[in-house]
RNA sequence: GCGCCCUUAGCUCAGUGGAUAGAGCGUCCGGCUACGAACCGGGAGGCCGCAGGUUCGAAUCCUGCAGGGCGCACCA
């Protein structure tokens, strides 16, 4: 429809230059955009307010002479000048009560677009380090990188979800070494537990785990061998512990990555080496004081970063140059990261090294704030420490997925996120969650009721008699009044919130569109009788519109990653 | 000290150059002998942190200031 409505407007600019009823020494953009304001029509221009200067006239002088120069559109019912020199268009019924036809004709994929153009994304999410369990903020992330991807693969990409695991570096080794010791005490043996040691029960957990499986068989033997084994014992069962978890909130990732994959030796070189051997053969690597140095300064960033450091092991940042390089290498056009916001300080360097590879601009970090948790109002206070800590896993378990995915997209991704435990649980009027999902399943119920099903009895399938009373023959055109006008019209801005959403990378824009649907249904709803055994004509047309509306609720919902429920 | 983010109704937040700044919660009033009241309608409630600037027009862009958060390693 905008499209519709940019051409109409770009005629009348165009005809009126040619006409020399209107001088401007260059077209301007036609600046359509939807009015706040819904009695200002459904569409709105400001091109006359921008170009008055231009002309030498006064703005409403400019709209007048566009809005004379509109030709009739069958999908325009009116043109207005308004304000100080706004052009308003009204979108005719006709035109609307076509995007319920659209709907059901898509289906599920309804409000799929093709910004994307078939383009290959990765988004890379979560990466928490597989040494414990993980914070309410990964979660966050897990929410908003899979909510991301779905909407971009709506959007017409075509996405992956990437995982990195840094199994390679010294927290490893401290996580390593703390599972010995939780072991060892186990044996009966004493043992000095190291001041920044993990201390979190978990750590006593997979020692036991250890014990139970293998008994005391590494007691006795050398301190790196027992190490090196509880390394992968023990990380290994955190990894599949983590994907457990992410697994029972519908967040799967395609690829594993692997951070020692990058550290590893191929044909005489690791891809650290070989990414630092790239940079240098491009001019930006240099030593100084026994270090390489990745001159990242030209790039934007504050200060250049060593590589390789004077003991001859790599930076941390040195992989992580060798793993965006293996992205590229993997082909894909655009690659977006999702870090916590404790991270944020790490962009410029990032990117400076990812435009050194020679992709500038091809990669965007997306910085998710952290999560604050409450219970009925209260802080929750956790201690790293202590390894006292409300875990993603348990807040999982107490709130489900649906109410844990719907809070995290609810807030803007730069935002931070208060979340009341106590309030995700409630199933009342102050939880959004159920506000969308109830719409949903009270069109459901309207259809059961249309079906004349006995609604009590969950095992009667009337999918197939609901079918038959949704049906295109419906006389869309009684469907006329302002509830019923202003339900259609949301429905038609779906396919725009999937654009914005994916433009911006914000999936929290879902969460909204699926409440002011839901709001929009409710009143429809309150105003507009559905089932009308005396009308039948109308409740034919209406039932459409509800099937239509309950179709949207789905695929929103889905996007965020929700279940969108036929009962509740 | 430097960098990034934030400051909008009592609370939690939308609003990335447009018209009278919106929503939910809370508060006050009203609506079920009709399809799900987990719903709907209405009222009260705002120097959009402060001060300048840019322009036809600023919550939005620029500068300065104040307040809050997070970062500033040859750590990961």
């Amino acid at each position: 429809m905008r499209e519709v409505i940019e051409s109409l407007v770009s005629q009348a600019l165009r005809s009126a230059v040619e006409g020399g009823r209107l001088v401007l020494p260059e077209l301007p953009d036609p600046a359509v955009e939807r009015p706040r304001d819904p009695s200002h029509g459904d569409w709105a221009t400001s091109v006359a307010l921008r170009s008055a200067k231009a002309a030498g006239m006064n703005p409403r002088q400019v709209a007048q002479i566009l809005s004379d120069e509109m030709s009739s559109h069958p999908d325009i019912d009116a043109v207005e000048i308004a304000g100080p020199g706004f052009i308003n268009l009204r979108v005719s019924a006709n035109a609307l009560q076509r995007v319920l036809r659209e709907v059901h004709e898509r289906g599920a994929g309804f409000g799929r677009i093709d910004l994307g153009k078939g383009a290959r994304v990765q988004v890379e999410f979560v990466s928490a380090n597989p040494v414990g369990p993980m914070h309410v903020g990964h979660g966050r992330w897990a929410a908003l990188g899979d909510s991301m991807a779905r909407v971009l693969e709506h959007a017409g990409y075509s996405v992956q979800r990437e995982f990195y695991v840094n199994d390679a570096g010294v927290q490893m080794d401290t996580f390593a070494k703390s599972v010995a010791a939780r072991y060892l005490e186990l044996c009966g043996r004493e043992v000095d537990f190291g001041e920044d040691w993990y201390r979190g029960a978990y750590i006593t957990d997979i020692a036991r785990e250890i014990f139970d499986a293998e008994g005391d068989a590494w007691a006795d033997v050398a301190s790196a061998d027992r190490e090196s084994h509880f390394k992968e014992t023990a990380y290994v069962q955190v990894l599949e512990h983590l994907k457990h978890v992410l697994h029972g909130m519908g967040v799967d990732f395609d690829v594993w990555f692997s951070e020692r994959t990058l550290h590893a030796s191929v044909d005489g070189s690791s891809e650290v080496e070989k990414t630092i051997e790239a940079l240098r053969s491009a001019g930006h690597i240099y030593e100084k004081d026994d270090a390489t140095w990745f001159a990242s300064m030209p790039f934007g960033d504050d200060k250049d970063r060593v590589l390789k450091k004077a003991d001859g092991s790599y930076t941390y940042f040195a992989a992580d140059i060798a793993y965006h390089k293996d992205k590229f290498d993997r082909g894909f056009d655009r690659v977006i990261d999702i870090w916590g916001a404790d991270h944020h300080g790490y962009v410029k360097r990032m990117e400076a090294a990812v435009a050194a590879l020679g992709h500038p601009g091809k990669l965007d970090v997306v910085i998710g704030q952290l999560v604050n948790l409450f219970r009925d109002g209260e802080v929750v206070r956790m201690s790293k420490r202590t390894g006292e800590m409300v875990t993603f896993e348990d807040l999982l378990d107490e709130v489900g997925p649906d109410a844990a995915r719907y809070f995290f997209l609810r807030r803007s991704t730069d935002q931070p996120l208060d979340f009341d435990i106590g309030l995700a649980k409630q199933q009342s009027n102050e939880n959004p969650v159920y506000y969308v999902q109830y719409a949903h399943a009270r069109i459901c119920s309207i259809l059961r009721k249309a079906a004349g099903a006995d609604t009590s009895d969950e095992t009667v399938d009337i999918s197939a008699t609901i079918a038959s009373l949704v049906t295109d023959e419906a006389p869309l055109d009684l469907l006329a009044s302002d509830p019923e006008l202003a339900l259609m019209r949301k429905l038609a801005e779906f396919p725009e919130v999937v654009e914005v959403a994916a433009t911006q990378l914000a999936p929290a824009k879902l969460t909204r569109y699926a409440e002011d649907l839901a709001a929009s249904f409710h009143q429809f709803y309150t105003l507009c009788r559905v089932v009308d055994p005396g009308k039948p004509e109308l409740t034919s047309a209406r039932l459409y519109a509800a099937d239509a509306t309950r179709i949207a609720l789905a695929g929103v919902l889905a996007l965020v990653g929700v279940g969108a429920p036929e009962r509740m």
